[in-house]
DNA sequence: AAGGCGTTTTCATTGCGTGAAACCGGATGG
DNA sequence: CCATCCGGTTTCACGCAATGAAAACGCCTT
């Protein structure tokens, strides 16, 4: 945690800050005796920490169990962080096209360069049975073994790819993930050439996914789109049959970002 | 902005939750001087808020046009409150089979009593053409002019809502919108004995709700479940048919929530 | 009644957050 | 080409706001 004591920071908010960061998925919940022990911090300067959060509706107490958890505030933020995306936006009715021919889920990501992980910013539910859960809209994949983490780190310098893998490792989450960093980078540089990504069941167990980049006026990867589906109706071949059709999406996304092309 | 200033509060903090609340879906971008004219800040106190921010990704800068914005890291915080959820993770087998029987968009929201307003906490999209844009999960609607936010006033207290409404006003969305506070308390009451609420073209042009309360073990309305769907298909006399399914569905759901019943 | 646990309040200390003002660097324009 | 402006960055000295220690409180269990 806590990358701070930058020169400028203010210790207080990145105390905040640490605090709320503090909550996760596998822990939602703590009293006010855990967090100040966790964060080194006095019972009473975490106490005011705490209640400042409060009143604004960031920590919530009273679920029975009596402890502090995440409140509905925390909502709020990522509301207006994702209506003020233009590329949310520009991307959306060409998704919709996409989706409307291949019947399958539609994702829109974007690459969180410091972490290499994939947030997802829109989800269109594929229109057959067997939809996929599990993703979410500001939810977080990591990038290495998704279609669409895949097509933006292969736009990545090979330096920044060497230095994070070889620190943090490429995990495994199924028997077809990539786990050698070598073996990656030899796939990225494919994928750059043919512009195209595919995960074939490296993150989840039968789901298989095509994506391809997303470019901006600078030229620069801003994003990317994914087909995904259940590997039955996903085959390899019709993986590489939606190629075309994913090509021209993000070719139609990209001009609407500014892409001279 | 800030009802800050309690007698435990932390001014940074509390400075620095003003600044982020600074930004919303109408401006999202402001230069830092933008912001210190705003938060009555001096420009240096302004920087090293930002500085603070920026270094975890509350706000980014480099939107070619240099200004700053909210960034990425905003989308966490919302999506560990909603992954902690248990409402949610319960509603949701039984949100789906009330999808699959009538077609229609389901949507699950809790009030936020402090403003009036429901919170979209899951939404499953229709399976016929015509699909809700415009909802999403974590935004905000007004309470007095749709299904959920109606079935959950009905159990305020009236003082409650007496308070807040005379204070505020009843903005008018469409020309069905209730805007008369004894009207609305009224239809409350209808609403609170018959456990159902309907939104008849009040919030948005052309689109009905019906939608039921769901109750916890402590027999506390906890949150609320809707139908909605273009006003063509969604006729008030269906809105009523839909009447017992709802209800069925939001039973079930508080049984899971604990609800003796 | 006593003890334990988590929260709230008090209080004195000082280091941290603060505003003022100087400085920088790029854009504008005369 | 210099002057000006406008954002952003840095420096600095001041004093209060944030802090930790410790005590008080409330609630539950023993």
């Amino acid at each position: 945690m806590s990358r701070n004591s930058n020169r400028y920071h203010v210790r207080a908010v990145d105390r905040a800050l640490d605090l709320l960061d503090t909550f996760s998925t596998s822990e939602p919940e703590f009293t006010l005796t855990e967090l100040a022990s966790r964060l080194g911090l006095s019972a009473s300067t975490t106490y005011r920490l705490l209640v400042t959060l409060e009143s604004r509706g960031y920590v919530e107490r009273g679920n029975q169990s009596g402890g502090y958890s995440l409140g509905v505030t925390c909502l709020d933020l990522g509301n207006v962080f994702l209506s003020q995306l233009d590329l949310r936006e520009r991307a959306l009715p060409v998704m919709e096209a996409l989706r409307e021919e291949c019947k399958e889920t539609v994702h829109l990501g974007i690459l969180d360069g410091n972490r290499m992980e994939v947030i997802y910013l829109e989800k269109l539910e594929g229109l057959l049975p067997v939809v996929m859960r599990g993703s979410r809209v500001g939810g977080r994949v990591p990038a290495h073994c998704t279609a669409l983490g895949k097509c933006m780190l292969a736009y990545l310098p090979e330096a920044a790819l060497h230095d994070f893998y070889t620190h943090v490792g490429l995990r495994s989450y199924t028997p077809h993930t990539i786990t050698d960093l070598n073996e990656l980078l030899r796939e990225l540089k494919e994928t750059s050439r043919k512009g195209l990504a595919i995960d074939d069941i490296e993150h989840e167990l039968s789901v298989r996914c095509v994506a391809a980049p997303v470019w901006n006026h600078k030229k620069a990867v801003v994003g990317a789109i994914s087909v995904s589906g259940p590997a039955n109706r996903m085959s390899k071949k019709r993986c590489h049959e939606l190629g075309p059709l994913i090509r021209d999406t993000v070719l139609e996304v990209s001009r609407r970002m500014g892409y001279p092309g």
